[in-house]
DNA sequence: CGGCCGATCAGCT
DNA sequence: GCTGATCGGCCGA
């Protein structure tokens, strides 16, 4: 199966977060095993006039810089003292544009994505069901800051197969609401699963 | 250098 | 629905 290479990721972030949902994120750990999940929902953080963005109004230092690398860079930061969340670095480079991926449906190696959720996840449903769910369930954290998707054997996107699911929008989840920018509809999900938001 | 707060989650009410 | 856990990053003094 091949993956999505450089021109793929090179969309803002509004036009990218859509077309990444349907898409299977494939995680290959250190021992050898493969996880993996269909993308169900993603939010797009569009650059330097997000007020939103770890970039807004061109922050940059050693957490976010990643986000000015090249199309296809993974984004991966620390927050609330215990989790990772993952992003796709999109648009040009020195533009820091990254879509935010928010959940999965599980789709291989379930067994030892429950290993790493622990009891928590009793259902398959709520294994990658959130964004710092879907770091742990897949082993992603900071070390993987800065990879290349396009090339790394560790981690990547492949295509979507079949037709394009039916999506829905809203505000993204999280980011507050003291501004116009936190309520654009910059959050799509499929239809067909919508299991994140609580 | 101190203090605040976060693109969250789980467990309890 | 509410709240505690838990800690790195960032800003202001």
């Amino acid at each position: 199966m091949p993956r999505l290479d450089i021109h793929d990721y090179a969309l803002p972030a509004a036009a990218l977060a859509p077309r990444l949902i349907g898409c299977r994120l494939v995680r290959v750990l250190s021992d050898g095993d493969t996880v993996s999940g269909v993308i169900v929902e993603a939010e797009a953080y569009v650059g330097v006039r997000d007020r939103c963005s770890h970039a807004f109004s061109g922050r940059r230092t050693p957490r976010n810089e990643s986000m000015y690398a090249r199309p296809g860079t993974a984004y991966v930061y620390f927050t609330y003292g215990m989790h990772f969340c993952f992003n796709v670095v999109c648009a040009a480079e020195g533009d820091p544009q990254a879509v935010l991926i928010r959940a999965l449906a599980p789709d291989a190696g379930l067994p030892r994505m429950r290993s790493h959720r622990g009891p928590a996840a009793r259902r398959d449903v709520d294994l990658c069901s959130g964004p710092g769910k879907l770091t742990q369930a897949l082993a992603i954290d900071r070390e993987l800051d800065g990879l290349d998707l396009t090339a790394d054997p560790r981690l990547w996107i492949e295509p979507r197969q079949g037709r394009p699911p039916r999506l829905l929008t809203s505000a993204r989840i999280g980011v507050g609401d003291a501004s116009p920018w936190c309520r654009r509809k910059l959050r799509w999900f499929s239809a067909e699963h919508p299991h994140v938001s609580r």
